[in-house]
DNA sequence: GGCTAATGCTACACTATGTTGCATTCTAGA
DNA sequence: TCTAGAATGCAACATAGTGTAGCATTAGCC
């Protein structure tokens, strides 16, 4: 990725890990609101001041450390195919469980009582436009224009939060595979039948 | 409840209202982190003293603001009868997008970036206790034991929020009616298929 | 109209934030 | 290996927000 750039300084790397693994514990531990400044860095055996020489604030930390995981998700989703489906014929889901169990920690913090709307808001957003960049693939023009294909798009990205979120609060006792399995085909028939003809469009109604 | 409990003094009771007033208001412009409060007191143009003799702190606050808005849905849900329609024969959503409509500016902001995560979470714990004590009313036995009924229980509390979502961040462009149709015919064809016989447990799956 | 409770006002202790200056330590590169 | 420079540690400071207390004032209730 940034080959020539040269590395920071190897304290610098080590600091910031540091400060980024000590956010994540304590909010597992007391939530995103009631860490300070002065817990991450009592946590991470860094001085107060070496917080500021890295991070504007907690918030700043909290999305840099977004980032890696958001890099990780974004390049799994460029593996997919324009069909909406993987190599091996499974749904786009897949890729989105098995992203979420290798950063497990992180998501059952973040969509938990104790997390950050602005993550949950920013995910959904995400997934949402996922969903209709495949959509514009798949459907043709006329059906596009007819179906309100943003919502539909916004329900499902919600559904699958639901489903993580379910998942993650009860210890993932299902794997990647199978979550992915059951979301897909509860979700599919109803998408199926909203892309079928005799499907109306809401303003259609009185 | 607390029926012949005579009613609060008048101040009270205006004091309170203000203060939601404000907050509610505030969070609208500043997000709910953001919202000191004295920024409540002074919008509310009450001293900061005050707040605390009705108000332990700004949680405090929003919890209690939030109990008023989470009474009127419980009682519209209370109407709706055990087999999940109501009486005109539309389901339950249409009472859920009613009730959000009334409570617009409330939900807007709640489930935006601005937002609060435990809020989030709370309504779609609660909107997937609905849905399975629907489902437990409607479901055979064997059906039940057999189906992750809370896990789509979950999804599809999810996928609603992600519709209300939706539907609130672009002003709300159908009414509620249209948006429950939509909503509840996307979501309802997986749901039969979940039901029916050939639907396998994920746990079945390799 | 008077009693009482609610409110306004001022002050205080406490905690957290973000910044600065300087000493110390460690890394990277010649 | 040695050293210049950067990263870090440390102490101090100004600022802002929190929650509490005491007392004066005001408004509601009977």
């Amino acid at each position: 990725m940034n080959a020539p750039t040269s590395r920071p300084d190897r304290r610098v790397q080590r600091t910031r890990q540091l400060l980024r693994d000590a956010l994540m514990a304590l909010i597992v531990e007391k939530g995103y609101d009631a860490v300070a400044v002065q817990d991450i860095t009592d946590r991470a055996n860094v001085a107060r001041t070496t917080f500021y020489l890295h991070f504007r604030d907690k918030e700043d930390l909290l999305l840099r450390s977004m980032e890696a995981v958001y890099d990780d998700l974004t390049a799994r989703m460029g593996q997919v195919s324009p069909d909406g489906l993987l190599a091996n014929g499974l749904p786009a889901e897949v890729v989105a469980f098995e992203h979420v169990a290798e950063h497990a920690a992180f998501y059952r913090v973040m969509f938990s009582s104790r997390g950050v709307a602005a993550f949950i808001v920013r995910v959904r957003r995400y997934l949402a436009s996922q969903f209709v960049a495949f959509a514009r693939e798949l459907l043709p023009a006329a059906l596009q224009t007819r179906l309100p294909l943003e919502a539909i798009a916004h329900r499902e990205a919600g559904a699958l939060i639901g489903s993580i979120s379910w998942w993650l609060e009860h210890d993932m006792p299902y794997t990647p595979e199978q979550m992915a399995r059951l979301h897909y085909e509860v979700g599919a028939r109803g998408l199926l039948w909203a892309t079928s003809a005799d499907a109306a469009p809401p303003a259609g109604e009185s």
